[in-house]
DNA sequence: TTAAAAATTTGATTTAAATCAAGGAAAAAT
DNA sequence: ATTTTTCCTTGATTTAAATCAAATTTTTAA
């Protein structure tokens, strides 16, 4: 069936479930339901019942909290491979965040229960949550020492290095758009677009469109660490 | 024995261990070690090799972050019952953060191996991991939305709030100094300070030394969720 | 108890980033 | 292909909080 094809292929993919066995992978497979959503949908609100967790398949997710005002905070950005709301399975009852979409997506969803009754008669699945769970621990302690730490531009130095796969990759292309990537810096679309300039000026990198080059890596690098 | 004794009762207050049987309670007083230490001393460092986590079992410790400049964000405080460094069990290597006491601090240590074989041999623990996990993951994200989608008065207003349980208990005493809440909450000790003189001028609170007293909850709630 | 050290408060000034405002470029829809 | 809408850029101004500086209070230690 295609579908089992197309879910297995990505968890065989994702860092959650890479290393199980195939039998394990199979049952997954079985247990997820496809869902598919059109660009800029909401996937699930603040507050709403807590059903189960989503393994992106194709396309990008966002995270995000909002302000009672109306500002938004992006927690994560989600592709191909990432798990969310995974804090389900920690026995939340409902989401804590808002989750939408940022392209056409496609998901696999699990519910809570099915999966843990899984987990239960496969306990080596455990672990891998674990390593999961301390994953996004890591992240979010990041996010904090990001947004608390260091100044705009430093932020977005740091963001860029980390697309550049530390440096390797001098050249790449953005996969979301500049005014998502200033709410997860958590910064104006306006700040942004002054950095880029200022870093361009610098001649620290040149940005296009999506397309991003690392002028002086050396630069950038030191930058971030100093 | 003592020593038993002491780790047993506030294993039983953890949420991590409150609904374990007795038998895996008694295992788990055995694996421990009980560690003490003084005021201001540092625990683990950033980038040291995690051997093991942490329950605290007397005294307040903090988690925190800092940069390159040596500037402080404090990503957690914990007391009696608390437990922290639990990422090593999803497989880290070292720790991503700082941790330094308080006050004078009796912790229980468990190293990872032996705990983790524990949990092999008894998989209904991994529930309760799996919660603390996830209890964590949504204290970081409230700490994101506090830092970043709240001014500083805001902040400090849902700290109070938190510590007063929701309002249910109007007066209280603050457990760590006031230049401490500065770095948990993302702001200068002046800022602090000229915070509290504000609020006291509006008669939303009174703070002399460690004693807090709400004067008017209802303005509070009202400020901290608008 | 008193001296020394540390923490807190208050004042003056600076600064990083937000906001407000408007124009230009790119993307999407017709 | 052209219009419409959304996104991005640039400029001027404001603002929240940091920094710098110094006095005062509290805590710790001799």
């Amino acid at each position: 069936m295609n579908k089992s094809f197309d879910v297995l292929s990505t968890l065989k993919k994702s860092s959650l479930f890479q290393n199980a066995p195939q039998n394990i992978l199979t049952e997954l497979a079985e247990l997820a339901t496809v869902l598919k959503f059109d660009k800029n949908q909401e996937i699930f609100g603040e507050g709403e019942k807590a059903l189960g967790f989503f393994l992106v398949l194709d396309g990008m997710v966002k995270i995000y909290k909002l302000s009672p005002k109306g500002k938004e905070q992006i927690i994560h950005i989600l592709g191909p491979g990432d798990v969310f709301a995974e804090i389900v399975l920690g026995g939340a009852e409902t989401y804590p965040v808002y989750a939408q979409t940022l392209s056409k997506v496609k998901l696999a969803f699990f519910e809570k229960q099915k999966f843990l009754n899984l987990v239960q008669r496969k306990p080596e699945i455990a672990l891998n949550l674990l390593a999961l769970f301390a994953g996004k621990l890591k992240t979010l302690v990041k996010q904090i020492e990001n947004l608390t730490l260091k100044g705009a531009g430093e932020r977005l130095l740091s963001y860029l290095w980390d697309l550049s796969k530390e440096g390797k990759q001098s050249i790449f292309t953005l996969n979301i758009s500049k005014s998502q990537i200033a709410l997860l810096l958590g910064i104006t679309p306006e700040t942004l677009s002054r950095l880029i300039q200022k870093f361009k000026d610098e001649e620290i990198l040149e940005i296009k469109g999506k397309k991003v080059k690392l002028i002086n890596p050396e630069k950038i690098k030191n930058f971030i660490s100093s």
